[in-house]
RNA sequence: GCCCGAGUGGCGGAAUAGGUAGACGCACAGGACUUAAAAUCCUGCGGGAGUCGAAUCCCGUGCCAGUUCAAGUCUGGCCUCGGGCACCA
């Protein structure tokens, strides 16, 4: 229909000659940042994804500098890394060149869809003056003591063999291929992300991140708090320090669970009586892959430190001490206070190994009244194996179908009083006893007493060895009041409503720890204490005021390992010398770069391949001089991408990273989109660096971005991920060649909800081309008047575009375009203003088209030097509108109305109308509801 | 297991200070134009009853209850799918 390869490219060719989008620091408009996450430039081009996230982007840019906002959009290449590495090694070429020809081909693609950066801000992490302020700023993270080198237990991809920071191992596999991950000791650099925990959850009230982005911050990050208490060890003055959220159950203590790593072992060695079993057990731990530990549902292992034990510092009492791999060295104290009562993991370890179970929580069922009476009681479950049925008492109307229950006699044994209750109530004596559950604290009311009670119940398990009868014993009163009769399982769940009872039929079937809130008992001064928090308080004050224990917060975010044993990075900045340990390269002598070698592949023994090149790393001590050796690890590709943002606002300064004035004018990011997979690694990271660059005063703000967008993935044509070997992959490039950039661009923003993803469908293209096809056939249409011909709808369209783009509703937004041509097209002709609105509010969207045929019709200037349209919300009303009757909520006639009308009018015009009075007829009119502009309801009896 | 999302026609998806469910697009069907095809245009398009056509009526937003004159939207309880975290004490 159109020529649109001429139009684009004429176009793109206008906005490069005339500077459109070229930006400078300063002006009388306001700033405005919108970042995308720069792409890495790998050999396989731009992705139809790529251009989802950056034409909404690039809209909303456009759409500002028409707001006349001064609008900074820039572009760069997040160039170093493995697959660069990779695909060099694959084609025997230098990385360096593989990534300069990649770059080519990406920047021609973004070009040909007439995205709005400003490329004279472009840049590359891989440029040597970027590797120069990366290096510079790593220098101020080590002369601030949060780079340091250590030998940790770090993640180690057995295929890439490099090591991995935390954020890099999903699932125990490797973050980029998928392989083996296993624990390895090793040198590496880190950065001492961990003590930014808290400034990273706090730093995010000051941003405006959608809210599932936050959530997984936060929870990556892991807070939580609780206490440290020192638990003494018999006869050695070492303590066994401990974690723990909750500091209440510590009278339910029943044994001590420490991580097979935890040094105590070594000073408890000659105590130990069962030594060799311990140091096997924890050689077997220490061969285990990341994967492995992790498993689900694998059952608990440990061995008791026979000899050894701990003391509890509230009771006193002597408590074993276990060595397991359920508790891990890297989290709190690598130590724990097991309460099996009420923790799922401690109850399992118990049961297994018959470890003593104390409750220190009931459970609370009923409703408190005043004046309760007390007493203490059972509710027994008889189970019978042999036809599967439980022994219960049917009371009909007097209270339905319950257990055997009771009250326990003074000095009498619960299972003494349940076995008693069961044979004066049923007869049954031939029991076997199986278990009790935890007591329940329960209140009811009885009405046959006309009174309240408080009781403290325990359930009690028996399984019934044969038919073996006594008399019953039973109160007068108590006859023919109630049957005794065996029941399935299904009876029990339907007709067995009490609380109580019900309670204590599942936590006898379904032993679990109790996690609940509850009432605490056994525990000395916290007894009868029923708030969770007071009791957590109240111990820790009591803990503190005793000096046995502290207050304290845990997270689980570690350090950042930030050394890499590969070649295309930047090289970690750092010389080491015999003599004077670490030493910094001279920031005179920065960057550091990479030798131009032809070899450089990862090394068996897990080395960097610069490690390989003597003549590299063969330097002299810039202390004092004498032969020392650079640091062979590089960088993560996480380095460079920590502050990209930063040096776009002053992307050639050659004496700082970013000059202040720079920093001043640009601010914070107003707005930062890119990839979900990002929500706790580069974004993660980004905070992190900038935090501390703020810390030390070298950025202004605390937090680098103010709004953080997600966008959804653009999966196949077959709902799923695009793939080269599904077979499902569609390149942008065949698109813009067959049908053109801008119907790509309108596509992928009607493609569906931003947020969320969104399947590829060939079909919906060739109807977004046909959109823009309607488009230009306008102009056969056009008349010589002025004016709107449909105020209200162009109003109504200006408002719609305007929001739905700020919310990025993309797809709402096209679709309100595709209603205003709708309407363009049924009328017989079209004013120019008319086809000048629908094209400035389209221009965003689809540039090209829209600029050529408000050039070709004389419509006014460019479209990228007006300005946005404003719409006045009086105007968006129409005159007329359907006014929706309903008799008792149904729609039961819809009438043309004007919009003046009173809300007598309306009810006056409903009640009249004929499908209406067929409805209301001979019926009484209760009330009639009107809503102004909407409806009238009228509802009748 | 915990924490986030989400369940609406044949499909992608609209509609939430409660107020016409299915905007817009795709697919499909019928028709016009054409020697023919493509392109384009017109009509229909949740299910059912009814009818030459219509009017009209019933059902319908994952399931079950509830609140309300009125529920896709609010409340309670489930089910399913997707994502994040996971032996974190």
């Amino acid at each position: 229909m159109y020529n649109f390869k001429e139009i684009e490219s004429k176009w793109q060719k206008y906005w490069e000659v005339n500077n459109t989008f070229k930006v400078n620091n300063g002006g009388k408009n306001q700033k405005y940042y919108i970042l995308i996450e720069f792409p890495y430039p790998s050999g396989s081009g731009l992705h139809v994804g790529h251009v989802r996230s950056y034409t909404a982007l690039d809209s909303l840019a456009r759409k500002r500098r028409l707001e006349g906002y001064n609008v900074l959009f820039p572009m760069g290449w997040d160039a170093f890394g493995l697959p660069a590495e990779n695909y060099a090694i694959a084609n025997k070429i230098h990385p360096r060149e593989a990534v300069k020809e990649n770059i080519e081909v990406f920047k021609g693609q973004c070009k040909n869809l007439g995205l709005s950066f400003d490329w004279d801000r472009e840049v590359a992490t891989t440029d040597p003056e970027y590797v120069k302020w990366t290096q510079w700023q790593f220098l101020k993270f080590y002369e601030h003591n949060l780079a340091y080198k250590d030998k940790k237990s770090i993640n180690w991809c057995v295929s890439c063999k490099i090591g991995l920071s935390n954020e890099e191992v999903e699932h125990g596999n490797c973050e980029r291929c998928g392989g083996e991950v296993v624990k390895k000791e090793k040198e590496q650099w880190m950065l001492k992300m961990k003590d930014y925990s808290e400034k990273l959850i706090e730093g995010l009230n000051d941003t405006e991140f959608i809210e599932r982005v936050k959530t997984a911050q936060v929870n990556w990050i892991g807070k939580s708090t609780g206490a440290e208490i020192d638990f003494e060890i018999e006869g050695v003055s070492e303590k066994l320090k401990i974690y723990t959220t909750r500091p209440d159950t510590i009278y339910g203590v029943t044994f001590m669970v420490i991580a097979p790593e935890h040094p105590i072992i070594d000073s408890l060695k000659s105590k130990i009586k069962n030594i060799g079993a311990i140091t096997e057990y924890k050689n077997k731990a220490s061969k285990k892959s990341e994967l492995e530990r992790l498993e689900l549902n694998k059952e608990k292992t440990g061995v008791k430190l026979e000899g050894v034990n701990a003391i509890n510092p509230l009771n006193n009492k002597k408590i074993e001490i276990w060595i397991s791999d359920y508790v891990m060295m890297g989290y709190g104290t690598g130590a724990i206070m097991a309460v099996p009562a009420h923790d799922d993991r401690d109850f399992e370890f118990a049961n297994k190994y018959n470890i003593p179970i104390v409750p220190v929580i009931e459970r609370i069922t009923g409703e408190k009244r005043d004046n309760e009476k007390y007493k203490k009681s059972i509710v027994a479950v008889v189970y019978d194996k042999e036809s599967d049925k439980y022994l219960t008492i049917n009371w009909k109307d007097k209270g339905g179908r319950l257990f055997v229950g009771g009250s326990i006699e003074e000095n009498e044994d619960v299972i003494e009083c349940a076995k008693r209750e069961i044979s004066e109530e049923t007869g049954y004596t031939d029991l076997k006893y199986i278990r009790l559950t935890f007591p329940i604290n329960h209140h009811y009311y009885a009405f046959n007493k006309n009174k309240a009670f408080e009781i403290d119940a325990t359930g009690v398990y028996f399984e019934l060895l044969s038919d073996k009868k006594v008399d019953r014993n039973l109160d007068e009163d108590e006859k023919e009041v109630f049957n005794v009769e065996w029941v399935s399982k299904d009876v029990i769940e339907r007709e067995v409503n009490d609380e109580l009872h019900k309670t204590v039929y599942e936590n006898t079937l379904n032993p679990s720890a109790y996690i609940g809130d509850g009432k605490m008992i056994n525990s000395d001064i916290l007894n009868g204490i029923t708030n969770k928090e007071e009791a957590i308080s109240k111990i820790i004050g009591y803990l503190e005021e005793k000096g046995l224990g502290k207050k304290q917060t845990n997270y689980r975010l570690q350090d950042w390992v930030f050394s890499r044993q590969r070649f295309w990075g930047e090289p970690i900045p750092m010389i080491y010398c015999d003599k004077c340990g670490w030493v910094p390269v001279p920031e005179t002598e920065l960057p550091v770069l990479l030798p131009d070698v032809t070899s450089y592949e990862p090394t068996e023994n897990g080395e960097s391949p610069l490690a390989n090149i003597p003549e590299w790393y063969n330097v002299s001590c810039p202390k004092c001089g004498i032969d020392a050796k650079r640091e062979t690890d590089t960088m993560p590709n996480w380095a460079g991408s920590s502050w990209y943002w930063l040096r776009y606002m002053d992307p050639n300064n050659n004496k700082e990273f970013v000059s202040k004035e720079a920093l001043e004018y640009w601010g914070k990011v107003d707005w930062y989109n890119g990839g979900m997979e990002h929500a706790t690694r580069h974004l993660l990271y980004a905070r992190f660096w900038h935090r501390f660059l703020y810390d030390i005063g070298l950025v202004p703000t605390k937090e680098p971005f103010n709004k953080r967008t997600a966008h959804g993935m653009i999966l196949g044509e077959n709902n799923e991920k695009m793939s080269k070997s599904k077979g499902n992959v569609v390149n942008p490039d065949n698109i813009v060649e067959e049908l053109g950039a801008d119907s790509l661009r309108t596509y992928e923003m009607f493609i569906g909800d931003y947020e969320k993803e969104a399947a590829w469908n060939t079909n919906g293209l060739k109807g977004s081309k046909r959109f823009l096809d309607r488009i230009w056939r306008l102009q056969e249409k056009v008349n010589n008047n002025s004016g709107y011909s449909n105020e209200a709808l162009v109003h109504k369209t200006i408002k719609k575009v305007t929001l739905d783009i700020e919310n990025m509703k993309y797809n709402t937004a096209v679709a309100a375009l595709m209603i205003l041509c709708n309407e363009y097209e049924a009328m017989e002709s079209i004013t120019k203003d008319d086809l000048r609105i629908l094209l400035l509010l389209l221009n965003p969207i689809a540039p090209h088209i829209t600029e050529e045929i408000n050039e070709n019709q004389k419509l006014g200037e460019a479209l990228c030097l007006s300005s946005w349209p404003s719409y006045d919300e009086l105007k968006t009303i129409d005159e007329f509108y359907e006014m929706i009757v309903q008799v008792n909520g149904k729609v039961r006639g819809k009438i043309e109305v004007d919009t003046s009308l009173t809300k007598e009018q309306m009810e006056d015009i409903a009640i009249k109308h004929e499908n209406v009075i067929k409805h209301i007829e001979g019926k009484e009119i209760i009330k009639i509801i009107t809503v102004p502009e909407k409806l009238v309801n009228i509802v009748v009896k």
